[in-house]
DNA sequence: TTTGTATTTTTTCATATCATAATATATACT
DNA sequence: AGTATATATTATGATATGAAAAAATACAAA
């Protein structure tokens, strides 16, 4: 019998991902690590949007944030999503 | 600036996948084409949530169904599609 | 301790998705 | 034509997600 919590367990990544915004803003993170201003600038969108988009990628396990000085720096930190953007995105 | 589109085409992707019934049904087409009533037993799930999984796909251009008699045999046309499966679903 | 900047959390509402039953369509067989 | 099987579509209610403003928190520096 098929074991649906697997399924479930990879869903809920490629459900993180499955946004525009999102899915910018972690591309960009691959690129270099980035706070939530300049994220912002980079959207145009407002900032509280941008913390929340960040908020459900960070329960989801595809990137982590460490805070330096007041600003707070994310990277991507799940190597299936790396994979996942390096095939939606380079070049064929 | 950004090109926001592409993201969006790629989120729609992810978004179709981001599903585990669905991504249940897109790795077993992976191994072989498959009709719906044999989808339906696996997952053991009423007909038409199988049919509507399989038209969203569909919309998604992620598989594609092929008449056969009265069946209807579907299968995975979209090559990013099978990547991020394999990335998803290989052995450590 | 007050002020400013960065970020998160809460709240609200509109919209989208999910699951399912009921109904409709397509093909095959008699 | 009539029946059976396979699949798709429509309609509906429950639930989840989206966007954004407003309020709250965290830290730094004066």
């Amino acid at each position: 019998m098929i074991n649906i919590k697997i399924y479930e367990k990879k869903a809920d990544i490629l459900k993180a991902l499955a946004h525009p915004q999102r899915l910018c803003i972690v591309k960009g993170l691959l690129d270099k690590k980035c706070n939530v201003s300049k994220i912002q600038e980079c959207l145009n969108i407002p900032q509280s949007t941008v913390s929340q988009h960040l908020a459900k990628l960070k329960s989801a396990g595809i990137i982590d944030g460490e805070r330096c000085g007041n600003e707070i720096c994310y990277s991507v930190v799940n190597n299936e999503t790396a994979a996942i953007i390096k095939i939606l995105f380079e070049q064929e």
